[in-house]
DNA sequence: TGAATAGTGTCTTTCAGACAATATGCC
DNA sequence: GGCATATTGTCTGAAAGACACTATTCA
């Protein structure tokens, strides 16, 4: 054993959270991203997050983390999994608890606050080398997405209150990278029972406008 | 430690690895519990586990724990769910990352080691009111359970390495707590070709001897 | 009336679920 | 031969997937 060592400081390792946070604009799935400002990975990007406080449980640190770099508030959440390996981060032992967060693109403020220089928004598809094991993590949730939107609702959390079907099917094929058929698709998600019918929408176009819905249920339900 | 990093600013929580040990035995799904011989909780039955330590993954410190309490090795283990309410523990900030562990009922030496005095296989029916949010817990695990029997091959890892597929099936009707019917079953687990035949069994019965299969895999395969 | 998107139904194939008789080895 | 379990196929209903035309609004 070394010289030294202080059990009782290295027995405790640090413990962070870090959040995936799912947004749709301009056709793209995207996630926010934030500078890093200071040592380790300094300049590069990564994931918004940050260290666990005393009293503070892993799901309310992750959406005061959330809050702090994107002003975000009240947007679906969910534990996706916890990353430990001794060497992750480089600084010292750190284990993160990772989570997924999914919301409508409005006009969240986005702020470089404390040790970022910066917050934005890329498309998954073109994302700039992360910092740590961020990476890893992204993978991770973009494929808990992608299952997830299979057998439950949680496209809601990507969708303004009031959305048409073609809106929502839009959100299934930018996740799933693929075309869907039209008429399947509506019977399939009418068929679930988790839509609420509207009126009609302006819209803006020179064309027929759609109906509009809506979620019944804000919480994640599960289908089959 | 590198420039700008001051570790004592934050209080670093403890964190601890839970395992829910899976297995059957006289056609009952059982776990491992353990009996607290330290407060909180002395006495008590929870769930084996312990504090990570300082050079070790999070997985490494669940067979860590698992192997000190079971004599258990070389099987299935998952990671679960991370549990972090600030009073989950009475005595101080624990972190608890929890896994899911199954393996076939052999021979296991089970060791009361260390803070426990006791272990012992409970039926998921019939356990003890057990420690901490232990409880929670083992919902969480049981339905990961029920969840992943549907879609993946993870009832290999309650098997031994031959079994037939009466045995499979009993396997799914314990955890599903439901009668399957044999020609259905078959069909369905057949199709997935993720078995391979084997030879004759001499079983110890007066009837028909069946044939014995193992799985092509021992990793976990998601169908569908 | 033309442009643009919304909305709708049928057929086929696949999969899940109900259902019962024969086969084989051992005593 | 009798017992106990192994093994096997058909039918039906539901859901998934391929596929194309009509409807509506606005400029």
């Amino acid at each position: 054993m070394l010289k030294g060592y202080d059990a009782s400081k290295y027995d405790r390792p640090s413990v962070a959270v870090d959040v995936l946070l799912f947004t749709i604009e301009a056709g793209e799935l995207k996630i926010l991203l934030v500078q890093r400002n200071e040592e380790p990975f300094k300049g590069r990007w990564s994931l918004p997050g940050g260290f666990v406080k005393a009293d503070e449980s892993l799901d309310r640190a992750a959406i005061r983390e959330l809050g702090e770099e994107s002003g975000v508030e009240n947007i679906y959440l969910e534990q996706l999994y916890t990353f430990g390996d001794p060497k992750r981060d480089p600084r010292t032992r750190v284990i993160s608890v990772t989570y997924m967060a999914l919301g409508a693109k409005t006009d969240w403020g986005l702020k470089a606050s404390g040790d970022v220089s910066a917050a934005k928004f890329f498309s998954v598809d073109n994302l700039p080398k992360l910092a740590f094991d961020h990476q890893q993590i992204f993978h991770y949730g973009l494929e808990r997405l992608r299952s997830k939107l299979g057998y439950t609702n949680i496209a809601f959390g990507l969708l303004p209150e009031q959305f048409t079907l073609t809106d929502l099917q839009k959100v299934y094929e930018i996740i799933l990278n693929k075309q869907l058929d039209k008429r399947n698709f509506r019977k399939k998600i009418l068929t679930t029972d988790l839509l609420r019918s509207l009126g009609k929408k302006s819209s803006g176009g020179a064309h027929r406008p759609a109906e509009l819905y809506r979620f019944k249920k804000k919480e994640i339900v599960y289908t089959d």
